[in-house]
DNA sequence: TGTACATCAGTGAACGCGCGTTCACTGATGTAC
DNA sequence: TGTACATCAGTGAACGCGCGTTCACTGATGTAC
């Protein structure tokens, strides 16, 4: 998911990152322990033992374990935008390339289970309207501006905005029961999200 | 949600439970903390707490705290779908039945954050398929059934099965978006759901 | 009815655990003169 | 070029925390004779 995934396993040594190295490292390490165990079991400690690194050194780079988090909520939203403009552009936009961002959207959380759901818990910042952007912010614009291409014309601001957030709600919905083992999580079902009523 | 909520502040005392008395109550206290905090906040010790009883004595009614936990799930699942079924008679079944049996699983949901995360990211006993049954058992039984029975009676099993899970999906979705404050959780939202081209 | 005893649901003290965070420190780097 | 010094990214020890769980125990209850 992220080019530079290699440079988990630098070894540490006094002043041995250039200005910000560390910083990217313990992003990177968070990234990966992430993609194999939960949220709840992320630990700072554990962050800093990856890249070799004392506790400590963490807080030279982030006030405390919430910015880490923050961090790795923002690297991965933009991982999600990404890859989301990708499907879209591959399938050659309109409506099938609207199907193909749904799925992109639930590969995804397939690929990063934890930190799909850390970005999903960590609530939009104040002082947006909390369907708007947030911490999904690219990924959710680019929705809402699909699904308002795929209806009639005429509709209304609030039919638009209202299809957005079922179609979103069908693909989290999906992606979340896939996650929690509660729908196979095969290959068939993803696609299946273009051959429903919905989208 | 349950009947005897009041029961949780009985006051404890040497043998002051009657047979299985400590167990419900525990089982309540439970409950109740799950409806104001998340549920990995929830220890055996603040259980034990709030019903006024020492950490260990929990342990002669469960062997240990996940088997606590499967207990909330059992209870929320029996919750989740009297709470289906009582939706489903009041509107009178059919259509609109189903599209009430809907909106009553978000508003099971909303009133019972930290369970409903609880037994969905409980995954369902082994043997059963992952689709079916498990902690939901009523439940997504019921949900099952009211597919099929709005689905053109020549629809194959694949189909039903999948508008199966596609409701569930964007109900699921929906609760879950409500939760994580991703999306208003006003009632206009709930009922949308039976406006959109999916239910 | 009285006595001896088994049962078992409770108790409080104690365990080891890993956590987030604070603290005073060290020592390499970059800069000013 | 050499020297003095400020900066600041690291260090390891230590803190208090609440947790799940184990332990040996206590004492009320129910039962057999």
């Amino acid at each position: 998911m992220n080019a530079d995934d290699n440079s988990v396993n630098i070894k540490p040594a006094k002043r041995g990152y250039h200005h910000g190295d560390l910083r990217s490292a313990l992003i990177v390490a968070g990234l990966n322990l992430l993609r194999k165990g939960a949220v709840e079991e992320l630990s700072l400690r554990e962050v800093a033992r990856t890249v070799g690194v004392s506790a400590t050194a963490v807080y030279r780079h982030f006030p405390d374990k919430q910015s880490l988090l923050q961090a790795l909520c923002i690297e991965g939203a933009e991982a999600l935008g990404a890859s989301q403009r990708a499907a879209m552009m591959e399938a050659g936009g309109g409506k099938p390339g609207f199907e193909a961002t749904g799925q992109a959207y639930i590969r995804f959380a397939l690929a990063n289970p934890a930190l799909y759901r850390l970005m999903m818990s960590t609530r939009p910042p104040e002082g947006l309207m909390p369907d708007e952007d947030g911490a999904l912010n690219g990924a959710m614009r680019l929705l809402r501006e699909n699904v308002a291409a795929l209806l009639p014309p005429d509709a209304s601001t609030a039919e638009k905005r209202q299809a957005a957030i079922h179609a979103w709600a069908l693909v989290h919905g999906m992606a979340m029961l896939m996650l929690d083992e509660q729908v196979p999580r095969d290959e068939e079902m993803i696609c299946s999200i273009s051959r429903g009523p919905m989208l």
